[in-house]
RNA sequence: GGAGGGAUGGCUGAGUGGUUGAAGGCACCGGUCUUGAAAACCGGAGUGUGGGAAACUGCACCGUGAGUUCGAAUCUCACUCCCUCCGCCA
């Protein structure tokens, strides 16, 4: 049963585990509680190896009354092996991915670091209405309804409001497809970079729980919808059910990278959260996502992430939405995260940058788990390299719309490239 | 929901209690041949894990989990998934 962290790396580098695993603000400790066990488990296993050679020794000999006697011996060392084994697996899991060299050290998200700051927010001559107040006066959002029919936290879309979520995916989609575009993405990262456009996948916003945990996104549980009756996950996002399409596969190196473009709805709990963002529709329990998930070579995986933070940037360059990138602190990161990046996008009601948009790189964190490899050229197989980051997260894509699109007149333009899918040019 | 069939290595596909970690084919790697390639022929090669500096070597793995047996891919039970048919359904 593979677990998630490298054993060899926790095994031959404790100490500079401990150092990252700290940076996370993890227990350290956690390390030497699986290295005691770990070396335990490693002098039975051995014992039992020994006994269960004779057994067969012994039955190739048909030494029938001695192996029973050794039989009865292996049952008690097997034992013994279990459950050490699940204590020391236990230590394990909870053991986080190792973060990137050029993520900033640091205790929470006050230590994040603005990579760059693109577009300049818009000038009003008037004080801008948040998205709540615009959206409610031109008919775009019912927040009241939904509390009535379905709790806090929920909205109804409605008129434009709904044909811009429409328009955003489809705008989404036919970017992320686009060969031509994908190329100048990726050569604006790298020279030479792979710019293979994305596969469309609708996903299953149903999951078991046993992908959930090989995901590493089954904790926390208060954060998930869960349904008793099968004993199925509402997924919080189409990473989720896009990162396990290639469990218990190997991928052949020429195959690579292989990138989707899911379209799902999310479900979150937002447990934890309670008295945050209760205006509008910023943080809701439901909301529709547009994500990219992709497998790489492991030497290729932080190219990768760039590569979607390149496309989260021209998409929001075109819609002409201010934003800026930051790269998360150890201490911000996520347990699978080896390096995390965050979009934020300018909300002048609030006059602040918020988080619209994430990429993480998860190394061979979740590929470990999911059994996720590649072939190389040359027969050896080694864990391909995980990436997922967001597209866009459908409402506070519009939130930033009708807030930055707003006039005078409490009127909405609508972004130039979304016109040809809306069919108009403002919403009034 | 009911009835039946199935799950074996990167893929396909043999194998129904004793050197079977598993035939054959495809794909892959090395070589011969060729101007080069293809074809043909020869050879190599499963995965994980433990020990070892290495050569090498122990153990585990035939959907998952239990069980029977000195010995299980092969027998028993439970579960999961897939396929076919019937029913229901957007």
């Amino acid at each position: 049963m593979n677990a998630m962290l490298d054993i060899d790396l926790i095994r031959n580098e404790p100490e500079r585990v401990k150092k990252a695993i700290a940076s996370k603000n993890t227990d350290s400790k956690l390390v030497d509680d699986f290295l005691w066990f770990d070396a335990k488990w490693r002098a039975i296993t051995n014992r039992l190896d020994g006994l269960r050679a004779r057994q067969k020794q012994l039955s190739m000999e048909r030494k029938i009354d001695i192996a029973k006697q050794n039989k009865e011996v292996i049952k008690g060392v097997e034992e013994e092996l279990k459950v050490v084994e699940v204590k020391r697996d236990e230590f394990w899991m909870r053991i986080p991915n190792i973060p990137s060299d050029d993520t900033p050290i640091g205790k929470d998200e006050i230590e994040n670091k603005v990579i760059r700051v693109v577009g300049k927010p818009k000038k009003f001559d008037f004080k801008p209405k948040d998205h709540l107040e615009l959206g409610e006066a031109l008919g775009l959002i019912d927040v009241e309804t939904a509390a009535k029919v379905s709790g806090t936290r929920f909205a109804y879309l409605k008129g434009a409001a709904a044909q811009l979520e429409f328009a955003l995916v489809h705008y989404a989609l036919a970017t992320l497809t686009n060969p031509n575009v994908m190329r100048s993405a990726a050569e604006g990262v790298k020279s030479g970079y792979s710019g293979k456009p994305f596969v469309p996948v609708v996903p299953p916003v149903l999951i078991r729980p046993e992908v959930m945990r090989r995901m590493g996104r089954l904790e926390p549980k208060e954060e998930r919808y869960h349904i008793p009756s099968d004993d199925l996950y509402l997924v919080g996002s189409a990473e989720h059910t896009l990162g396990p399409l290639h469990m218990d596969q190997t991928i052949l190196e020429k195959d690579l990278p292989i990138r989707y473009v899911g379209f799902s709805t999310s479900f979150r709990r937002e447990a934890g959260s309670y008295g945050k963002d209760t205006r509008g529709i910023f943080r809701v329990h439901q909301f529709d996502k547009v994500e990219m998930e992709s497998f790489t070579l492991p030497e290729h995986s932080i190219t990768e992430q760039d590569f979607f933070v390149g496309v989260q940037e021209y998409l929001m360059w075109s819609l002409e939405l201010p934003y800026r990138v930051i790269i998360c602190s150890t201490g911000d990161q996520g347990d699978p995260d080896a390096r995390h990046l965050d979009l934020e996008t300018w909300f002048p009601s609030e006059g602040i940058y918020r988080e619209t948009h994430s990429a993480d790189l998860m190394t061979d964190y979740q590929s470990r788990r999911l059994n996720t490899k590649v072939r190389r050229v040359d027969g050896k197989t080694e864990f391909a390299h995980m990436n997922d980051g967001t597209v866009f997260a459908v409402g506070r894509t519009i939130a930033a719309i009708l807030e930055n699109y707003q006039t005078k007149e409490g009127e909405v333009e609508i972004p130039k490239v979304l016109q040809k899918y809306v069919g108009k040019k403002i919403i009034s």
